[in-house]
DNA sequence: TTGAAAGCGCTAACAC
DNA sequence: GTGTTAGCGCTTTCAA
């Protein structure tokens, strides 16, 4: 089902049918009702392949990321609000991950897309530079601070601050952290912010209570295992994502320990998860969907010819749930 | 940046930067190495629109979808989760839907990425008839019963039927039903199971107790808003989704009613914000993600020449929460 | 008002 | 071992 099988039906040529489906000036009415006609009987839909390797828009929208996860999804959520009805479709990749691609993905796919199939892309979390795509390009969470494209984050040194301050008010001293992805900025500001607190508390930082997690769930569990195996083990963890939590939930389960009686347990992201974990869990709220929304505005904006901001920052706030209490007594 | 500009810098042919981009045989291991040096370099990347339409296989599997809806959310964490490792990548497509286009969405996506960008589909609830695609496709949760391709669903009925039966055992009586979307086959089960039950408990229909709701908040909201100002009015609802289920709560909570002291209502679907809501929402839960990864099973099977299952049929099961209780005393 | 033809970036026969 | 060429489906000059 081609234009070709369309022009043959309708005894036209192939650039009368595109015209015609496009809408251009220069058909007979009489021509143009015709092949509208073979179009519908046919349900003939012009490739989408084909057409934008020869036009420069498309109208698609590309949001690029490493996988559908629950950060991910909520971000999809918020994006696809706000671009529906704006005249783009949407176009969510997610490249073949294995261990040999796993680092800079996010260039590939762009490559791969960029120019023809997609107008501008919404990136989620990438880890490197972005610098000359060839389409515009806004940076969800991204590593490379505010360099290169336009950003949009949630504030993450507040937010680490605020969940660690949770923990002190509860009455809480000896607080571990577990690290997120060691090469993404969220992490560090989460850690930063972390350290902040502590400080600011007069808590002297111990090096033996931070370990990393990599934002992911195995590399968490093992974490979890070694803080609270530890001789004087935490009273309390600040996890640096959601799924991190979850981890600590878990093998904090597994010994034997009692949440929040015997350990509290705050997380980051609250990814709609959070709210059924068992317990539920204390955590950051991350404006995800509304982050998301912003991107599509921004995006919109250079596709436009507009300016956009640059750097745009949510706030993130403190949910409290069932995972935290007060420090156990000694 | 394209394959010429490879051809050009390494000095070769742009036939030979194709062979050796995909491991062809035929290319002199200096020169492969060369041109292989010049691709890193230069950050080169295939083109996915321009290969894929010479191309017959893309490894691409496309997911169409009418919005990234949290059902939709759902479903792409179980596929994302079951399609990696396998060499595949994933594209997500929501095409612009608008009032005009609304119905028949599938069918255009399916036209605009099949025979080309991608090697088969997943198709979420779609409401037309597919046969004759260009490509393998799984349908999740279709309009049109087992017809055409290939199908993965929950047992609506049977779920609808616990969900009603649950609320007879706590006392009810007058048992309320906001329908869903009455041009989808899994609406039509619901309420199905739903006047099973009643009359399995010898409960009389009563049809002004059911309201259509379109699996919609703005609808439902008229819907609830009409069933709880009834003069005699239901002790509880069974919504024939969560977000149908939420506009309930949200109405109740308007009209002063408590839940579930009140009015108990149950929900289908167990979207995560349903653990959120206030109170927790009591529902039945569809395994979306295991609904995803199956159809993954089932479409892999199918590109590889493989039979696959024509119907797969999980089930669903009552996940109690917090908003339903025992029916008031008259 | 219509159609012929070039070309988007790439792959696959086939010729050299 | 390498390059030339045709063509995937479409849009867009440009000529008729």
């Amino acid at each position: 089902m081609t234009i070709s099988d369309v022009a043959r039906e309708a005894g036209v040529s192939v650039a009368t049918v595109s015209k015609v489906v496009n809408g251009r000036y220069g058909v007979a009415a009489a021509t143009a009702e015709r092949v509208l006609q073979i179009v519908a009987d046919l349900g003939y839909e012009t490739s989408l392949v084909a057409s934008s390797l020869r036009r420069s828009r498309t109208n698609v929208l590309g949001i690029l990321l490493a996988g559908f996860d629950p950060f991910a999804a909520e971000l999809l959520k918020g994006i696809s609000a706000e671009a529906v009805g704006k005249g783009y479709e949407l176009l969510a990749y997610s490249g073949a991950i294995s261990d040999d691609n796993a680092v800079g993905w996010e260039r590939r796919s762009l490559s791969r897309l960029g120019g023809t199939l997609i107008d501008g892309a919404i990136i989620l979390t990438p880890t490197v530079s972005l610098q000359g795509a060839s389409v515009p390009v806004i940076s969800v969470d991204p590593h490379t601070g505010t360099s290169g494209s336009h950003i949009v984050d949630s504030d993450n040194v507040a937010g680490a601050r605020t969940a660690t301050r949770h923990l002190i008010d509860l009455g809480h001293r000896r607080i571990a952290h577990i690290r997120g992805r060691t090469d993404l900025e969220s992490a560090h500001r989460r850690e930063h912010g972390y350290r902040l607190s502590l400080e600011e508390a007069g808590i002297p930082f111990d090096p033996e209570l931070v370990r990393d997690g990599g934002y992911r769930s195995a590399w968490s569990t093992d974490a979890a295992r070694d803080l609270l195996t530890l001789p004087d083990r935490p009273t309390a963890i600040f996890a640096a994502n959601d799924l991190s939590a979850f981890a600590v939930l878990q093998v904090a389960h597994e010994l034997g320990l009692r949440v929040p009686h015997d350990l509290s347990v705050v997380g980051f992201d609250d990814i709609p998860e959070a709210a059924s974990a068992s317990p539920r869990l204390t955590t950051i709220a991350q404006p995800l969907q509304e982050m998301g929304a912003r991107a599509v505005t921004m995006l919109l904006a250079l596709l436009d010819g507009h300016d956009a901001e640059t750097h745009v920052r949510l706030p993130a706030r403190l949910v409290v749930r069932k995972s935290t209490g007060p420090a156990p007594q000694r």
